[in-house]
DNA sequence: CTAGGGTTAG
């Protein structure tokens, strides 16, 4: 007799395989089986619906409904629960509704998982209010709730702009007993974040700290991106220290943020400690952290070190891409080397990249800074495409110069090609027309700029 | 089933 135990054990093997990925050979598994008698079970299709759905496509997924029935097997819940959470997973939410209402259609009865599928759909749409109708059955239904529906709950909240309710959501829970997780926390400090409540959320923060869990990885850098996001950059780097003190680590992508941020901010001392850390944390570089520390020693002008970086990425088989390029483009015209940063983008071109805008506004500003100011007009004329920065280095340095008349024409320019500029640029060239006895000429200036924001 | 994310220019 075929036990029971040999279809368990298939099962087993078949996970295995499904989990790396390894469909095909999960497929002859299941054929070898069947030819020795061992028949699947409700099990083995579920364990292949999710690695299809995952792997190749929803419709992948749904094939195997097909291939169970014919096998003789009913579909459950769970296949339903999988096609239901890859379909909201892609975004392709009426599907996800159609799955569920077919689960339903043929007396499959949905559990707590199947409802925390459609509230989190639901939040998908943008529909908050089908999703506290769902959430609201969940409760009277005596569906002992999870904390996976609550953070659904939450998150969907937040993410519709629901923020304060989201809080008042967490608070009552908590007045209820519930002990929120990590992912609460990470949760709500994001949505916090995201409606620029860093106060709340860094209250949170705190609060997290206390109850016995340790902010993870996912927490500092949501803090971190929203800090620097919103150019707060000395919070930002008080919740750096603030980690730093309570002995937390960050990963590759944490440092990332966080030394750009303090080259960005002229902390080359903090952004050099920062750099020495995380190398004793032992995180091995890739070409993003490289190109990151490339901008540090560039901005330094420690050339030396940068180059060995860039011989370090070959040496390990990686390939500089435009970042690179533009970083060390950009860090030549900073320190006064514009013709090698133009010979540098030459070389960049012969590599095979495409236009490289940024890079083309670096030796823009770098000439003007370099007092070639005629140089840059030449090279402005020849470019292909030109966007704000373009203008607004050229403008802000004409003014610099006091050429007061062909900044204003510049920016005639900017208002016909619906261009918007720096404030600071446009007071810098108004002021500068007015200053200079151009009065008429700034106040048309003036009407023009009005008319060109009134119809935007 | 639920959370975040890195690099360049004015």
């Amino acid at each position: 007799m075929v036990c029971w135990s040999s279809t368990k054990l298939m099962n087993i093997c078949i996970a295995a395989l499904c989990k790396g990925q390894r469909l095909e050979k999960a497929e002859a598994v299941l054929i070898d089986g069947i030819r020795l008698g061992v028949l699947p079970d409700v099990v083995t299709y579920n364990t292949l619906i999710g690695a299809y759905c995952r792997f190749v496509s929803i419709d992948a997924g749904y094939s195997i409904i097909h291939r169970m029935r014919e096998a003789g097997i009913n579909p459950d819940v769970i296949s339903f629960n999988s096609l239901i959470a890859c379909a909201t997973r892609k975004c392709l939410l009426s599907r996800s509704l159609d799955l569920f209402e077919e689960m339903v259609q043929i007396g499959i009865i949905p559990d707590a998982c199947s409802y925390n599928n459609l509230m989190h759909c639901f939040f998908k749409l943008g529909k908050p209010d089908e999703a506290n109708r769902v959430f609201q059955d969940i409760l009277n239904r005596n569906f002992s709730p999870c904390s996976a529906t609550f953070n659904i709950m939450i998150n969907g909240l937040c993410k519709n702009g629901y923020t304060n309710n989201a809080l008042m959501l967490f608070r009552n829970l908590q007045r209820h007993g519930f002990v929120p997780h990590i992912t609460t926390y990470n949760i709500l400090i994001n949505g916090l974040c995201k409606a620029r409540r860093l106060g709340t959320a860094r209250r949170i923060l705190k609060e997290l700290g206390e109850s016995g869990h340790r902010p993870n990885a996912i927490t500092y850098s949501t803090i971190l991106k929203c800090c620097f996001r919103s150019r707060q950059f000395e919070l930002g780097l008080e919740v750096l220290s603030e980690m730093r003190s309570e002995g937390y680590m960050f990963d590759g992508f944490g440092y990332c943020t966080a030394i750009a941020a303090m080259v960005k901010t002229g902390r080359m001392i903090e952004a050099n400690e920062c750099m020495n850390q995380m190398m004793k944390n032992g995180i091995i570089p890739d070409l993003v952290t490289y190109n990151t520390l490339i901008n540090l020693y560039c901005k330094e002008r420690k050339f030396d070190d940068a180059f060995k970086l860039l011989d370090e990425i070959e040496k390990r088989g990686m390939e500089c891409d435009k970042y690179t390029h533009t970083i060390i483009i950009d860090g030549l015209c900073k320190s006064g080397y514009v013709e090698e940063a133009q010979r540098h983008l030459d070389y960049m071109n012969s590599m095979g990249f495409g236009y490289n805008l940024v890079a083309f506004n670096c030796i823009i500003d770098g000439l003007c800074k370099a007092g070639y100011i005629d140089h840059a007009m030449k090279l402005f004329k020849s470019m292909e495409i030109k966007d704000s920065f373009t203008y607004t280095s050229l403008m802000h340095n004409l003014c610099k110069a006091r050429r007061f008349r062909c900044a204003s024409k510049l920016m005639l320019s900017c208002l016909k090609g619906g261009i918007d500029v720096l404030k600071s640029t446009r007071r810098a060239v108004l002021d500068g027309l007015r200053h200079s006895g151009f009065v008429s000429e700034a106040r048309k200036l003036q009407s023009k700029i009005r008319l060109a924001r009134l119809l935007r």
